[in-house]
Parts: C-alpha cells; sequence; structure tokens
DNA sequence: TTCCATTTTGACATCGAGTGCGATAAATTG
DNA sequence: CAATTTATCGCACTCGATGTCAAAATGGAA
C-alpha cells in the first residue's frame, strides 16, 4: 500500500486536532509530474493541478512554495542525508574518496522508484523554467559539499578552494544524472562514480583509466 | 563622452529610415542595474526601470527578454569570444591549457568596468531570482566548452565526459568569479587562473601547487 | 452535548512579469 | 505631400505568487 501518509483513518496514526487534510504533498506532487509529462510544464497552470486533486488553489501553495518546486520531490531529505553521510566518514579517507561514495550512496533509489526520476530529471534538465529553479535547489547542495571540503582543506566554506570544488563536484554529478536519464541504463552510481573518476583524474587523459 | 550609441545626431552616422530609437539597450541595462543595487532587484518594477529612461514599459521589453536578462550585459559577444578561442588553439596544445587561456582571456576587463561588474556578479550570484536565470545563461556556456571538449576527445557533445568536464569547468569559473566579486582584489584572471589549476589538478593535494 | 481551540481549506483581492495587438509618432525616400 | 519604415505607446489579458479573512472540520474539555 504505497498510498503513503494521507490516509485519514492511518493505522497507529495517534489522535489529531484539527480538520484532517484533504490532500497530501506526494499527492500533488504526482499529479503535477504527470501533467508535466503529458501536457508538459509550461502548458500545465497551477490551477489544473489543484484541480486533479480536488483542492483550491490557494491550496496547492500551502503545500509548495512554488509551481517549481512541485517536481522535487524528497530532495530536502536526500539533502540530509549526504551531510550526514559526509560528517561521518573516517578523518584519513582522501577526500575525493569520501565525496564520492557519499553521493553514490545518497542517490540509490529503488527500481520503481527508477521511471518516474527519469522523467523529473528530464524535466529538470529541459524545460527552461526548471533549469532555472535547478541552480537554486542546487546551491542548497553546493552549501553542504563546500562546508565539507572546507573542514578537509583547513579553509573558510566560501574560499575559492572549497568553492571551486563544490561547484565541480556539482557539476560532474549533474551531467552523471543528465546522461543517465536521458539513456536506458539502470546504473546510476555507476555514471556518478565514473564522473567522479573524470573529475579527480583532472580530466587529464582522453582516456579516464589508468 | 561615454553616452555610447543613442546619440540621434551621430558623427559618420549614415541616413536612418523610421523614427529614431529614443533608448538603448545600453541605457536601460546601466538604468536597471543601479536601481537593482540601490532599491534591490524584487523591489524594482520593470516600470521603475522604463520610468527612469523615460520609456514605457511595453519599450523595455522590446530590448530585453525578461527584467532578470537586463543584467547581463554582453554576456552573448563574451560568449562567442570564447567560441572563437577555442576554435582557433592549436590541436597539440594540451586540452585543459587551452580552455583555461581561453576562458582567462575572454574575461579581461578594463578598470573602468570592473565597478560594475562586481556589482552585476554580486547580484547574479546573490539574489534567488537571478541565480535561478544564470543557470539559463550559462547553459549556453556549457555548450560551447562541451563542444570543444568533445572534439577533443572524440566523443559526442552529450556524451558524459564532455558534459562533466563542461559543466566542472563553468562551476569553476563561476568560484572563481565569486571569490573575486565578493573581495577587493582586481585580479580577476588570476583567480580563473587558479581554479583552473584546481580543477586540473583533480583537487588532490590540499597545497595546489607542488 | 455544547463550546472552544486547532488546523485545513476556500474565496477574494492584489501585485507584477510577460505577451499579443493595434494605433500612433517620427523619420527617410520619392 | 504621400508612401514606407521603424520605434514607441496603450490596453487588455493570462498566470504565478502573496496576503487576508471567513468557513469547515475535528478533537478535547466543560
Amino acid at each position: 500500500m504505497p498510498v503513503a501518509s494521507s490516509d485519514p483513518a492511518s493505522p497507529g496514526g495517534y489522535a489529531h486536532r484539527g480538520r484532517r487534510p484533504s490532500t497530501s504533498r506526494e499527492a500533488l506532487s504526482r499529479a503535477a509530474l504527470h501533467l508535466f509529462a503529458s501536457r508538459g510544464y509550461e502548458a500545465t497552470t497551477v490551477d489544473d493541478i489543484a484541480a486533479a486533486v480536488g483542492v483550491s488553489r490557494r491550496t496547492f501553495f500551502r503545500y509548495f512554495e512554488s509551481k517549481r518546486d512541485a517536481i522535487w520531490g524528497e530532495f530536502d531529505a536526500e539533502l540530509a542525508r549526504l551531510e550526514t553521510e559526509l560528517g561521518s566518514a573516517a578523518p584519513d579517507e582522501p577526500m575525493m574518496d569520501v565525496l564520492t561514495r557519499a553521493v553514490v550512496t545518497t542517490n540509490r533509489f529503488g527500481a520503481g522508484e527508477l521511471d518516474e526520476l527519469r522523467i523529473r530529471i528530464g524535466l529538470i534538465s529541459t524545460v527552461p523554467s526548471l533549469i532555472a529553479h535547478s541552480a537554486v535547489r542546487y546551491a542548497e547542495w553546493r552549501d553542504v559539499v563546500a562546508a565539507f571540503a572546507a573542514r578537509r582543506l583547513g579553509r573558510a566554506p566560501d574560499d575559492l578552494a572549497p568553492q571551486a570544488l563544490a561547484r565541480a563536484a556539482l557539476g560532474v554529478a549533474a551531467a552523471a544524472f543528465d546522461s543517465w536519464a536521458s539513456g536506458d541504463s539502470d546504473d546510476l552510481g555507476g555514471a556518478v562514480e565514473q564522473a567522479f573518476r573524470l573529475l579527480s583524474g583532472g580530466f587529464g587523459d582522453g582516456d579516464p583509466q589508468p
């Protein structure tokens, strides 16, 4: 029963003051994704999404800050996991190794999620308005990586080196995601690992494995 | 007389059909920049900008696709220069060397332009709405670099390696710009070079010069 | 049961970005 | 002067986003 947490009579759910929600973040997110995928992002209005789950436009904006945010699923949670992963690494493990492993492990998805993920990434990297918004979400990701790099390098988080590393890491990770999303491989982790190997190698030789 | 090209009686200017422009792209861009810097980006409306140069709101949108675009100065021209620079390099010069040099040389600015440039970059990397839009403009930059890398690596432009390199290069270049803009150094080129050295070195050692 | 506190939802108004369209103003050419 | 060309203007409209307030639904306490 993957209906998640919108069931009003949820089992084990304890007493609940006030009116019960008539929808959920997830229901709105899914409805939005499907509408975006079928009609196109720009052609879908917030009213359409709200109507698809039977709520008013205003209610949509109680669950999401903006129409764009509806496509970012559980990004906040993934970000928190990345932070934990980076924070709990052994201090003697090389910086780039830690980073690669952390990015790979925070991006494991079950087989059932891959189809939707592919659609999400496809939209995010294709629709101008979503490309634009991605920069804002990715900035949060960058900050986490920059903080980690700053600790490892003994610099301030907004010094050039940590910032350059964070942005470069974001770049190769995004390249891996896009490449995966536009192909038909199942191995997202493999693409991420390959991209980070290129980065660690300084893009030096035409052939990445010596 | 830095009033540029909006002078109706321009010397040597030859005959000119139709009504003369009552403003110019540059005048609008400057007015926008000053308003953004003083009142803030969000608090400045397109009407404000148009009014500042004595023109209607509708006319603003004849010169810029959007309010956000008003801050991107001569980006298109810089992009064309980057493309030329990358295309005309000696085929035996190492890829990363060519790239570094091209980025440095396409970002030389005269001393008179540095103050405005600092404000532009500060806004672009600070205001959420402009951070977002930067992704769209930077995507054009990435495409140019990816095409160059693809030629050098003998791959298609949207293969993982060229894409990863292009995005990583963009990342470190942006880090250099931000770092420069938030400091008080005059040496933008130096920052860019340092960032690319980190990238070429794979962020391997804590100390970038071996 | 009745009343209250809490929470979600909805209706309405408002603002600003962006677009389409047609009218008008100013300039050159003949 | 008329025809043509180009730039500007005004207006109406859509849509995303925000603020405000009233209404609906629910659990708990009196």
